[in-house]
DNA sequence: TTTTATACTTGCGAAATCGCATATTTTTAA
DNA sequence: TTAAAAATATGCGATTTCGCAAGTATAAAA
């Protein structure tokens, strides 16, 4: 498989492409490398060492948490023209893994390019702060929420942070492959409860457990569980 | 009380004396405003219109964010040098809340000059994206940590993280004004839970209880508590 | 100083969550 | 297609956390 080259990339959510001016697009075209990771392959490794960010053209991925026990704590979960390994910047060693959650392309920057880019590109920057405060809001309200709701809301939330991520196909499933350990891991329990809860919801009509594959049916319904931990401010 | 110039600041820790050019460290000393909040006073209110960012010059500050019930979830601490309001960058309002602790000075940058800082002075976006990494490496470990400590571990963090960011005095009390409630808020349970596992650690000779404040006997004892969530990575 | 308000503590029953054990189903591999 | 492995489901007792209530201590106000 050849490497897509920047300039003939369809990815309209890139960082690069949308800040970088169309000299150092080339650049970076030019020195990036690009790697196809296989479902369940670790794009990133918690513990080694930074070397660069990584881009991802196309796929899924989530982004994991590990303690010494080895339990797991899914962070966010990503797609494409998401960033990968930007919590490393500053750091010698990567804080968390990635995992590829179905065949994922990904590109790669090293630093010493990196930080010319940034120097020369300070719409780059900014796009990145803008990206930075978003993620951080977004995991703020996170940590707020499982922090305060019960188990049926973080259930409920789980499965709508995987929708508003990664979609329904056309049967209305979730349009990623994943397990109860994943919800288990994103929700800060166990599958055995993850398990009892999804059958509920089952029986409330919210969703349809197919297999592995979950049906959303009733969006507005999870929406509602959630509901009460959402301030709506006015315009 | 005379705004302190930026020229004359003695505050070693700030972005802007850190990373801005002499003649953009003039600029923003000129355009900047300077506020004092006595304790318990908010310097930013969730919901109100993003109009700029504040540099703490000197006090001692909680981020909060609060739910629909008024449950309030403490996401942050910050001191000297930090950043508040950043998290509302390209954003229309403020998504938290950040309350003084004890009296806390605080100068103000509007978004127009802002922007024009950040393109002239890449090396403050640098530094800036930098810092955004490591906050959001925190409250990273913070969420796993909510999720998966129990409460007595979490109790233990609690007390870890205020120390870590506002020190003891020369009694050893952590050196910062706070009620039980704050430590509530930090873990995300109720004072009850608080006073119960306070109580627990004073017999276990890992703290004192005097009235309100907290000495640490034994940092150690603390770390030990939370040591088995904690990976370390092998130089 | 005295009073009042606020914050803190503790007991105790209720509720939620956990975690083992086991059965079933689904997926993967042969 | 069949067999083996992995993932999922569910009962149930154990454990943890919650939350009210009532009392005590501390800080703020008069």
């Amino acid at each position: 498989m050849r490497k897509t080259s920047c300039e003939l990339c369809t990815n309209v959510n890139c960082f690069v492409k949308m800040y970088c001016s169309p000299e150092w697009i080339h650049k970076i075209s030019l020195s990036k490398s690009q790697v196809y990771f296989k479902q369940n392959q670790e794009i990133i490794k918690e513990g080694e060492l930074v070397l660069g960010m990584f881009f991802i053209q196309q796929g899924k991925v989530k982004v994991v948490s590990t303690g010494l026990d080895g339990r797991q704590q899914i962070v966010r979960f990503a797609n494409d023209g998401h960033i990968l390994g930007h919590r490393g910047l500053g750091y010698e060693r990567y804080p968390i893994s990635a995992v590829a959650m179905e065949g994922s392309l990904v590109c790669f920057v090293v630093n010493d390019l990196l930080s010319e880019v940034f120097m020369a590109n300070p719409k780059l920057s900014m796009g990145l702060m803008v990206f930075y405060s978003r993620e951080l809001r977004k995991i703020e309200t996170r940590m707020k929420n499982i922090a305060h709701m019960n188990l049926r809301e973080k259930v409920a939330e789980a499965l709508l942070l995987m929708m508003e991520m990664f979609g329904l196909n056309k049967e209305h499933e979730l349009n990623v492959p994943f397990t109860r350990e994943d919800i288990a891991s994103t929700v800060g329990t166990n599958v055995e409860q993850i398990s009892r809860q999804l059958t509920e919801f089952e029986s409330a009509k919210l969703i349809q457990k197919r297999g592995r594959k979950v049906v959303i049916l009733k969006k507005a319904g999870l929406e509602h569980i959630i509901s009460k931990h959402f301030m709506q401010y006015a315009k």
